[in-house]
DNA sequence: GTGGTCGTACTACCGCGGTAGTTGTCAGCA
DNA sequence: TGCTGACAACTACCGCGGTAGTACGACCAC
């Protein structure tokens, strides 16, 4: 199983503009790279080719070139790394962490609303089928 | 400034024995460690040195032995770490993240209403100093 | 064909969480 | 007085994210 697509900062910035572009070259991603994340090429080359072998992304031979591409999505890393951080602090209690969210962090009145909104949105979707 | 008190499973674990117990010594940490992150003492000692150098948890001499105890709280933790990811994988609204939680995280009907609840609860201490 | 450029591969290193053996020290006992 | 056991200190290592220099191969321009 490859659990653990757990990325670090820079990598998850590398993984934002690849899903951004579809796939780019080492230069296209160094160049998209917001410039407190940018690196030298090398350093990226680097991290590809440890992301490629951790499996989140892949890469094609275009003439010299390599060009990549991610082999997971944008929701499967925040669910796994959501996921994870829910397990190793509430463990695993969703409410929980949806709980410290709303009464310890920042979050405003028109947030909160949007919130109820969001739930009730989900609760439409999830009584019809009821298990 | 101390941020990145971003501790790892077993530094949180070693935490959560502090936690409970308010203070403990290196022998009693271990003993009182769930199996699955029962480590030699040495391992435990040293961790406790790093951890300490970071500033989570301080000791006191009683005789021979150190008594260790935790200099942050578990909410502390638990803030410094939500609001992290959240930085991380949301730029910082709190709001997508509970979107995702209740859209693509695995949680229940009886849950549902549960963060309802707690969302109303919350607006009725918000709503009357409103800002 | 020979040198410069482009681009990947290889290698090395840092910090940190994690893991634990070895060493040094001290208190209490024989 | 000297041994032993309990502890902390020190040291060393692994894996991984991150960082980048250097080597090397291929292509292009002259």
């Amino acid at each position: 199983m490859d659990r653990s697509q757990h990325l670090g900062e820079l990598q998850y910035a590398i993984m934002r503009v690849l899903w951004d572009e579809s796939e780019a070259t080492v230069a296209r991603v160094v160049e998209r790279l917001p410039r407190l994340q940018r690196r030298a090429l090398t350093t990226i080359a680097t991290m590809l080719t440890k992301m490629e072998k951790k499996g989140v992304v892949d890469h094609r031979a275009d003439g010299r070139q390599f060009i990549y591409f991610p082999t997971v999505s944008e929701s499967d890393v925040h669910r796994s790394m959501v996921a994870d951080l829910t397990e190793r602090l509430f463990r695993g209690d969703v409410g929980a962490l949806v709980n410290h969210l709303i009464s310890e962090q920042e979050i405003d009145r028109s947030e909160l609303a949007r919130l109820k909104t969001m739930i009730a949105e989900r609760q439409r979707k999830e009584k019809p089928n009821a298990r």
